[in-house]
DNA sequence: AGCGGTGATGTAAGCGCTTACAGTATACCG
DNA sequence: CGGTATACTGTAAGCGCTTACATCACCGCT
């Protein structure tokens, strides 16, 4: 590979020439020319281990992701990537499986290779977490809870969602509903289930709960569950639509009319929501904004003042209502 | 931040031997032991520029990806990130857009950032590709076509798939099958669809086609159209289940009867696909593996020698059959 | 006692780059 | 024409690390 010495030699300059032209400092247009010509015919490329050497900059964020299913995870890299990608920067991708001794080594091993982190992290404590975050390292946590204020957060208002769709819930009369919860521990999860029962607080419903593990197959045990003890609800409301899709199946199968029967709800708005039979009502996450969000509280650390200072660091999901929930209405053809 | 120095001068050794502690060289116990201790108590971290400075690895691989939308893409991520995580490399992830000049300009950036890349782009071909990869970086292919045999390429048989799926179509005697393609120049869908052709050249069925682009919303698309022209096909073979969710939608809506009056079909085997109502025939793709296998592929490269060698570069899908496409049989209770 | 072998350690030379500083050439001023 | 601001350019130091080579202590052997 050649170097700058190469470069400088075939172009008749010094290497400190040569570097200025990759870094766009002042520089005569005839030496700069002279670099440029010299340059491409060697096939030169800086060697960004050694620049990284001088400048202490990597030019690359870090992404800790729990796992990589499903489409939460590849939306919010994408939201991530967009915004990485205009501003020159790369990123780095790893799952640390919601294990806190893998999401220690995961950090430590990116301490050096990148300028920053995003972490997401819904079912590890922040304050668990945060010892383990190198504290040289610039961080910003996505859905955490629990964090003592050291790292920026950006959240997602999931008991706003909540509170939402239980209003629409029971401003359609529904008055019996029945919530599949996330797993233990996962934040997301409590939040959601915090928001239901806080609108069931102010009205005269009855409200129980099943367990589930946001994934289609705990829904769909759900809906077996609630058809095995013949108490169907009023209504259905899964924290997220994955489950809501598992638990749809358990009840098409027994031949339950949603949502005459049963008016039936998720979480997400995942793409697929509307393409269902009947189709989904649920909450809206604006999933790649919450990475592009946090990238953004990310630079304004790695570069300060030149970011433009965001607003708020929370976001509110939107209710989505669709089919599933309409109360006796026709079906309409969209 | 510490260095080499501090931690030497606090242990009372020479650079060389913390250098070696850190490299797994063979160092006295005593000395292993006192190193250890004061780059423990100060917080030191080998700084990985300055190693990959010598040493001329990254101990990172980069994926090029043409997106990050839906789950085939974080789904072969996970399959990536899970090899890597053992070997103790990293990932840097870039999408692409499938745009040439973009692949190009990720290509060239990652250059000097990793050790190798994996290369999935369905839509540019190969060749035209190839002179964008900097020569001095090794690279795997992942289901790309028209290589000059220049870089190893791992594939998905989607023929192989497309045919299984039509003998089965065929053999549940459907005679009279739709198919709804994939987007235009994409290889994937290309490889389908000739997939499907070779199939019915055997048999004396019909076979048509509806124009598609891997989306739910383009299935639905087609789903609409097949109705607008009253001409009901025996059965619809959707090139991916995005597609055939699409299309049983609108299909569902104008209360056409699954598998009854139309057999459907999809493509992929997404996780949801079992729990559809009725639950989707389709062709299993094993993306993660795709994802492993090409981590192996370009790790024979970097690390030669040290590799199993792979067997085969193609990994052949496999035929899921389930309630949408069978004829007539009691709706199974699964 | 002397010798070669062995294993642990230190010394020092870079890896390829950026950048402070100094130097040179040119322009512009009174 | 001397002085000084301006615009480039070159020299050289050093970023933090790995590693070839030299050194040294020590062992068992003849």
């Amino acid at each position: 590979m050649a170097t700058v010495y190469d470069v400088a030699e075939k172009a008749g300059v010094s290497i400190a020439t040569v570097s200025r032209v990759f870094n766009n400092n002042t520089v005569s247009q005839s030496a700069r020319e002279k670099v440029t010509a010299a340059a491409r015919s060697l096939g030169y490329t800086p060697n960004l281990a050694a620049r990284s050497l001088m400048t202490k900059r990597t030019d690359t964020i870090g992404v800790v992701l729990p796992d990589m299913h499903g489409e939460f995870f590849s939306e919010l890299v994408r939201g991530i990537d967009a915004g990485a990608r205009r501003l020159g920067l790369h990123m780095l991708v790893s799952c640390s499986h919601d294990e806190l001794n893998e999401m220690a080594a995961v950090l430590s091993a990116m301490q050096g290779r990148v300028d920053g982190v995003i972490i997401m992290s819904p079912l590890i404590a922040i304050d668990a977490l945060e010892p383990h975050i190198p504290p040289p390292l610039p961080a910003v946590i996505v859905n955490g809870s629990g964090g003592r204020g050291l790292y920026p957060e950006v959240h997602l208002d999931n008991r706003a969602g909540a509170r939402q769709m239980m209003a629409h819930l029971l401003a359609e009369g529904r008055r019996d509903i029945c919530i599949v919860s996330g797993p233990p521990d996962n934040l997301d999860a409590e939040q959601r289930q915090l928001g239901c029962v806080e609108a069931a607080g102010h009205s005269d419903c009855r409200l129980r709960t099943l367990a589930g593990a946001f994934t289609e197959a705990s829904g769909y045990a759900a809906g077996v569950e609630l058809l095995a003890h013949n108490a169907l609800p009023d209504a259905v409301f899964a924290l997220n639509d994955a489950m809501a899709i598992g638990c749809l199946c358990a009840l098409a199968e027994r031949g339950i009319a949603v949502p005459e029967q049963v008016a039936l709800a998720g979480f997400d708005d995942i793409p697929l929501a509307q393409y269902l039979r009947p189709s989904l009502t649920t909450v809206h996450v604006p999933i790649a904004d919450l990475g592009s969000r946090s990238l953004q509280r990310l630079l304004a650390i790695l570069r300060p003042g030149a970011g433009a200072a965001t607003a708020s660091d929370v976001l509110v999901p939107e209710l989505v209502i669709r089919d599933s929930s309409r109360r006796a209405c026709a079906p309409a053809l969209r």
